[in-house]
DNA sequence: CACTAGTATCAGAAATATTCTAAATCTTAT
DNA sequence: ATAAGATTTAGAATATTTCTGATACTAGTG
């Protein structure tokens, strides 16, 4: 819906050698909108109430040429779909294992291997897991 | 195959409470001969030849109630198959994309968290991503 | 403004991985 | 031997994601 957040999504699809078109526009626009880490269906769901809609599979499409092309990140770390993140700078992540959430975590330890046992490392993810602060609360009560 | 890692499966199922019946031995154990962190179809495929053969149902029946009683681990950490591992030690994972298979790695920093952000941290896992030796090898080729 | 070629989108079918169901079998205690 | 409870089973159901082939859009050309 923020118009601002529109320019901003389709400039980075024009940077990454995407075509900007209506429907991608709105898919990186809704996974930039938010910190919650949706999954496809989520971002399906919350584009659903616009008009015209967009198909299921142009949301998988698109989150995954984004990936492809370096523009978002995926992550299969918990439960059953796969979520994404549009924030690139190197970061980890706590998943709850109650509700589910995933919350953005400061990265530890500066050194990022670029080599272990002979094998040549691309990217690394570290996953925290328990109960958030809130799940936490709850339980108490 | 192997009657000791029979013996030790049936050992370690008793201590967590769970009656070692044959086909729980017999999941166990093809888990704790291997360090290729399978999947759970891996492992009835593995199964399958055995007399009498066991049902797909209670091999992802068995690798649940051990991820849940803290016998063994499970990750999602990428492909789209849950995997697992026997090793409980704290340890790191290397992914290759190319060939799928997962590597144990030593873990790094001994400092691990127990809170993070009001968080309560009750796991980490560290995974890197990239090219395995092997795979690396053939590239240049 | 047609016409065309290449791209993008679409709805629904198919594939994949996992869980569920309800019946059959095994175990244990009486 | 009987009954109660636990375990296993085959196949159905569900959930997530990808595939398919038809349609719609876009840009370039004359
Ligand atoms: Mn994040
Ligand atoms: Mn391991
Ligand atoms: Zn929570
Ligand atoms: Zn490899």
């Amino acid at each position: 819906m923020n118009k601002s957040t529109q320019c901003e999504a389709s400039e980075m699809l024009k940077r990454a050698g995407i075509s900007p078109s209506y429907q991608r526009i709105m898919v990186l626009s809704a996974l930039l909108e938010t910190d919650e880490h949706p999954s496809a269906d989520t971002i399906y769901k919350k584009l659903g109430t616009n008009i015209p809609a967009i198909s299921r599979a142009t949301v998988y499409n698109t989150l995954n040429l984004l990936v492809d092309r370096g523009v978002i990140h995926s992550m299969r770390t918990a439960g059953s779909e796969t979520r994404f993140d549009s924030v690139c700078e190197a970061h980890s992540h706590f998943f709850c294992r109650k509700c589910k959430r995933i919350f953005d975590v400061a990265q530890q330890s500066g050194e990022i291997e670029t080599e272990l046992d002979g094998h040549l490392v691309e990217s690394q993810d570290l996953v925290y897991k328990g109960l958030c602060r809130e799940c936490r609360g709850e339980m108490i009560k």
